[in-house]
RNA sequence: GCGGCUAUAGUUCAGUGGCAGAACGCCGCUCUGUGGCAGCGGAUGUCGUGGGUUCGAACCCCACUAGCCGCCCCA
């Protein structure tokens, strides 16, 4: 019979791999608790008109990258709703921020999330159609001071903090604005005036986003559209007076931290709703990425709220790929150490097992981490499979249940000792 | 969605038309309270799936599926 596997682009994540996972995550959730940030976590999926809205129509995202059905619900209303896992998670959290009136409090919200997303995309190496995203959202009314370019800057300098304390080396951040929607709206404009006379010269993807959304444009990697690219009407010239002192007042608060950047003026992130700053975070070649190398990437979103119906919330915010980071520190760290068990335990005959178990049940409860071998084993089966477990193996036979004295057999340094049971868990801890 | 490469044991791979292989790992024995070394022995398997060519296919051809790499795009 034919079986059944993991579909493509998906797949199982299995110890001891898992625990570099769960490290991740602690450390992401350690860091933003420091910075003030609580968990939302919102449901996997949305009505696909948010993300029609909130992400774009015209990003790939949305055009051709969404896992989309229609809801066949039983109730009227809910038969024929068009349903999609959440490609991305900043437009359901501001969805969820409107519904729950959030910006009543009148103060500035940080929420975190760590979750899957949904992407049909062909999979290549940190790339999967289930990946995990990081991500972090800072909104709130304008007198919150959501707006204020600290937040930036704050958001960017914790995430730095981030990446240092994960031990990731050689990241690079890139950092830009597109300015307001209104500097965006006419940069476009510009862009479009000036690729029209020499669209035809170019790549037909670029023939499309010259019509679409010539913003995207900038971001061709085509080496033949380079020449025309560089010739285009700059951003940083289209910022109303408001976008260049706030991109001004970010880049001096990041010179005050000490975070280092460039500023890469045709840094220009694929979604609709980004406004003023957008950044991305890198990793060098050979960091395990392949040309997938952007670690992370986000900005500034100060319409979203109101695209999607809701109050003037202006916001910034970041996704990383969590995927994409385990491949990373994977890849920069040397031969990743297993964590071994604290303690294995080598009953001598299956007649010590049940005195074999209740020594187990006693180290557990005292906090060690401990694996029970089988009374079946022979003694050579218990000592590998006791080196290749833990640090060390307790020997429980009829001499040791009997006088309370255990033989312990330390693999690091390859010495043998009688422990008494009553100093057993101290001796173990050593 | 487009292009290239690949698919053989648990793993890494060899095998280019004639008996399905190696290394590592795994299991057993030497060896029933002291392992890691060594010796001996054992099991590895729909050769990705389906079809075709051939006396004969892991090998040649076609299709499909999956993985990897790149493009597009993005985290």
């Amino acid at each position: 019979m034919a079986t059944i596997k993991a579909v493509r682009g998906t797949r199982d994540l299995l110890p001891p791999e898992t625990a570099l996972w769960n490290h991740v995550e602690a450390t992401a959730r350690s860091v933003f608790a420091r910075y003030g940030f609580g968990e939302i976590r919102t449901p996997l999926f949305e009505a696909t008109e948010l993300f029609a809205r909130g992400v774009g129509e015209e990003t790939d995202i949305v055009s051709k990258e969404m896992y989309t059905w229609e809801d066949r619900g039983r109730a009227e209303s809910d038969r024929g709703q068009s349903l999609t896992l959440r490609p991305e998670n900043t437009a359901g959290v501001v969805r969820a921020y409107i519904e729950h009136k959030l910006s009543d409090s009148g103060m500035l919200e940080k929420l975190f999330y760590i979750g899957p997303q949904f992407r049909r995309e062909r999979p290549q190496r940190g790339r999967y159609r289930q990946f995990w995203q990081i991500g972090a959202e800072v909104l709130g009314p304008p007198w919150s001071g959501s707006d204020s370019a600290l937040r930036d800057a704050e958001v960017l300098e914790m995430l730095a903090t981030l990446l240092d304390e994960l031990g990731i080396k050689g990241w690079r951040l890139a950092l830009n604005s597109v300015g307001s929607a209104d500097d965006r709206k006419r940069y476009s404009e510009a862009l479009r005036q000036a690729l029209a006379p020499v669209k035809h010269l170019m790549c037909e993807d670029n023939q499309r986003r010259a019509e679409t959304n010539p913003l995207r444009v900038l971001d061709s990697k085509d080496p033949n559209d380079q020449e025309i690219i560089n010739g285009l009407p700059k951003i940083a010239d289209f910022l109303d007076e408001a976008s260049r002192e706030h991109f001004e007042q970010v880049k001096a608060a990041l010179d005050a931290c000490g975070v280092p950047y460039t500023v890469e003026p045709r840094l220009v992130r694929g979604l609709d709703y980004y406004t003023r700053t957008t950044f991305e975070f890198t990793v060098p070649d050979g960091s395990g990425l392949g040309t997938q190398n952007a670690l992370l990437g986000g900005g500034r979103y100060d319409g979203l709220s109101e695209m999607l119906g809701g109050p003037r919330a202006p916001g910034i915010g970041f996704a990383i790929g969590e995927d994409r980071l385990i491949l990373t520190l994977q890849a920069q760290a040397a031969e990743q150490e297993q964590k071994k068990l604290d303690a294995f335990i080598a009953p001598m005959g299956v007649g010590q097992n049940p005195g074999a178990l209740r020594l187990a049940r006693e180290l557990r409860r005292a906090g060690l981490t401990v694996e029970v071998g089988d009374g079946n084993f022979r003694l050579k089966k218990s000592f590998e499979a006791a080196d290749k477990l833990a640090r060390k193996m307790v020997i429980f036979g009829e001499d040791e249940a009997a006088t309370g004295i255990l033989t312990v057999k330390d693999f690091s340094v390859g010495e043998q000792a009688k422990v008494p049971r009553t100093e057993l868990v101290s001796f173990l801890k050593s």
